[in-house]
DNA sequence: GTCTATATGTTGATAGAC
DNA sequence: GTCTATCAACATATAGAC
């Protein structure tokens, strides 16, 4: 019989990647640097070591691998948001529901991911707001219209004397701001963590507060 | 001899755009919708009513049909930031810094060109910050340069406080206001463009003191 | 200047062997 | 499950007529 030994490759994994896990890796490295037009099935295959074929046969096409990236990486970072967010009192800082939105994303913006290095998971999210509205729309509202819904009412309990414009003002100001920082704009040069989200955190907050005081003031 | 009269086809317009500004209008749109990689010039020549061949006469290919673009709206709009920028005291407020910056972008964001309408220019700045660097990095240094540089300093004469990392962060965030503000996502919804100003000023004017709060509060 | 026709390569997807 | 080989459609770019 057969006698090779299936010798482990990599010593700091303690499991071989199976050919899905490292298609999945191989596209969010590819779709992140070239989005979703610029990268090839080809491209992508080549980098898994696989071939397109496999790609279809285990995600059925191109748009499919795309949308199974981004959920692999987006469904547990929102549920972690959502836990934060429903860990709110009915009277929240507003520092406090601005930290519940943006921990779980900024602490993922690096991390190494089960099978290999996913360092680039962030560029993924940050294209989602940039892709063709027919193509990310629809996986848009799955992903995050949880996620926007509970951290509209965190703010309106946060700022209770701001109308439904400011509000919609402040939590347009905070996804740009956190898509920004997760495109590698700012904070690519080895911030740290905290750091990163106390800015993103007193940033916010100043400036939600200024736009509540701003529309009291007409 | 042929006796047809070149009737004006749109009574508006007081002269017929050349083909070489019809392809620039039909690129402008075209990239805005789809990006570069999704953009073809069969789609864009085909917008214009024209051939490929001629976008190649003019422009010389694709990539330099998509910095004739972003040059043509990007230069003047970026001049008049400068001044803007120029005309400033020696000690200026961070209010009256950000609406030099923001004044002339959100101006824009819904003129109307020389030849056509191109609501649609917004996309395509805001797509140069997801373009691909090795396309995009040369033009962004090209275009915005000097603009974030007298910014830079303007910033630095307005938070005379604050160190270099915040100056960055503060700028990146007003980067990253500006983008997602251009690209739609925000103020889509009819907004006129005082409002919209007045709301990123004041953001980004409270946001930058917190931070420099925060730098000291260490 | 602008077109038609074409050259040459790449794309996403599939058929079929193993 | 994974491969090789192949498909039709599309891409960018160019040659040459007018």
């Amino acid at each position: 019989m057969s006698q090779a030994v299936p010798i482990r490759q990599d010593a700091r994994d303690d499991c071989a990647p199976d050919t899905k896990n490292r298609l999945l890796d191989a596209a969010e490295r590819v779709f992140a640097e070239r989005g979703y037009d610029g990268a090839s099935m080809r491209s992508i295959t080549q980098t898994a070591g696989s071939s397109v074929s496999a790609a279809n046969y285990h995600f059925g096409g191109k748009e499919a691998l795309w949308s199974a990236v981004l959920r692999r990486r987006l469904a547990p970072m929102n549920e972690a948001r959502l836990a934060a967010l429903a860990g709110l009192g009915p009277r929240p800082a507003p520092a406090e529901v601005f930290e519940a939105y943006f921990r779980a994303p900024i602490e993922r913006r690096s991390r190494v991911g089960t099978a290999s290095h996913s360092s680039f998971q962030r560029h993924v999210m940050a294209r989602l707001y940039t892709e063709a509205p027919e193509r990310a729309h629809a996986l848009k509202v799955e992903l995050f219209g949880e996620v926007s819904a509970r951290f509209h009412e965190a703010l309106a309990r946060a700022f209770p004397a701001a109308g439904e414009a400011t509000l919609l003002h402040i939590e347009q100001l905070a996804v740009a701001a956190l898509v920004h920082v997760l495109s590698g704009e700012l904070g690519a040069a080895g911030k740290d963590d905290g750091t990163l989200l106390s800015v993103l955190v007193a940033h916010a907050s100043a400036g939600a507060a200024a736009l509540t005081d701003l529309q009291e003031g007409r």
